[in-house]
DNA sequence: CTTGCAATAAGTTTCGAAACTCTTAGGATA
DNA sequence: TATCCTAAGAGTTTCGAAACTTATTGCAAG
């Protein structure tokens, strides 16, 4: 039971903490420089932040995926059991997803997770979609080759996954999720507003817990999907305007069914 | 050397009414509470948010006011004596800050105020102005009675600090700021859009951030912004469409001529 | 049965110390 | 002089316990 050493476990896995309001030039275009083998180097890699940066991505997805509902308590007790991190730093981390829309708190009754309504969504929808057309926008503008063959690679990634059965698909749904982050966020990152990237990023995250509340239910045209992406892609990719377009119609969709269910509710 | 009672200095009246600027120093009032166990206080008074939400407004107040100045290094050594708060509070108040855009945090680094640039500021600029706008139209077709007296009250409280001397304005410049803000959220108040009047609120005080600069380096036409101020005003209170226009020439001139300045660094 | 009110339990908020990391200074070696 | 190594110093990050607050229970009185 008692640790009297700590450790900081730092497992070596490499799942980089991208925060959702990431401004910085931590783009993965960055081609990594090969270093002499025989200095010392500081720091091996871009900076795996520290176990309070990875926690807050392990909250924001454990909250996106639903694993805690909407309006649940979210109590230290369990929280330092689940994360296996002290008090201070949860604090700190769930003080973030307050900022971010996640999470809210009440002094001297704690921490919860934000509600979901049909409105929210209608909000959040628009403002998602006026960030990423402006963003892709201005990413066609300003796009070089190299951008243009991350998003290539982004879509087949993606495309590899929705390809799939509807089983395979669903069991690998951790991966689709990842994949098609990946995708939207190749689309635009030619974008040089890092505040435009900023804003999109926060909305696309909140996005992203309405739209696993689709996946959770049930499945919608799957193929449709796929074949929406590889529009929005090819559109992209050849600088061509209405590529903005298809991509309003393609979240727009997507937000619509997720709102029918919410009616529900 | 101990203090073996953790007293929370609780100041028994109105702290936020003026957030003085001179907070450091030796200010600390030794107030001692003595606490028996048969006497209760439950009404004290309207328990104020915790002392953590509290540090988050000044610790960001502090920056938009430049006592910390960009790109400063925020250590923990000054901080706790600044505040009288302990390292865990105050990371979590700067963990916020972080999620807003005032604070950057670098692993094993310690965090630092955000820089400031020009091209920063036109990107904030441009988005305060989208969120200003449509907030603003969306308010003229939602508000009523309670809403137009509102605004009308918060132009008046503003346009008593602006009919001063320069003297007299520069003196009670915290109060302009503060009365200053009051007023445009005055305007909006009335949008039903909970998120676009978030994303308008933390792009106004990465505005505001800014907007500080011109005051401390110049005064730039002291008479012509409560000129515009009124005609705002007046537009919205009329229901006037051409509200949002006078409202977007209004922050566009003020953020050009902040932008001025900082082409000089 | 309902209300009021202690006493207790459950949970939150704060704090400082210890573990850890980065930087710098000093000195040895070639 | 330049380079490398080590150690001390400064600063950051994490953790759990103690102080504090809110919710729940138990019990007596109306």
């Amino acid at each position: 039971m008692k640790n009297p050493v700590r450790l900081h476990a730092r497992i070596g896995n490499a799942t980089c903490a991208q925060s959702a309001i990431d401004i910085g030039g931590s783009g993965s275009l960055n081609i990594h420089l090969k270093k002499s083998p025989k200095n010392v180097e500081p720091r091996d890699d871009d900076a795996s932040l520290s176990s309070g940066q990875d926690l807050l991505t392990r909250l924001r997805a454990d909250i996106v995926k639903h694993t805690f509902a909407p309006e649940t308590k979210l109590k230290f007790s369990d929280l330092t059991e689940r994360y296996g991190l002290g008090i201070g730093t949860l604090r700190e981390a769930l003080s973030q997803l307050v900022s971010e829309g996640f999470v809210t708190l009440e002094a001297g009754k704690g921490f919860r997770v934000a509600p979901v309504s049909r409105r929210d969504l209608a909000e959040v929808t628009d403002h998602y979609i006026a960030f990423e057309k402006r963003a892709l926008a201005q990413s066609i503008a300003a796009g070089d080759d190299e951008w243009e063959t991350r998003i290539v690679a982004a879509f087949h990634s993606l495309g590899i996954i929705e390809d799939l059965s509807w089983a395979e698909r669903m069991r690998r749904h951790g991966d689709w999720v990842e994949r098609h982050r990946l995708f939207h966020e190749a689309l635009v990152a030619a974008c040089p507003d890092r505040w435009l990237l900023r804003l999109r990023s926060l909305m696309f995250y909140q996005l992203e817990r309405y739209r696993f509340l689709s996946k959770m239910n049930r499945e919608n045209s799957p193929s449709r999907k796929g074949t929406e992406h590889r529009a929005i892609m090819e559109a992209t990719v050849a600088r061509d305007a209405k590529a903005t377009a298809l991509l309003e119609q393609h979240i727009r969709e997507t937000s619509d069914s997720i709102s029918g269910m919410l009616s529900k509710t």
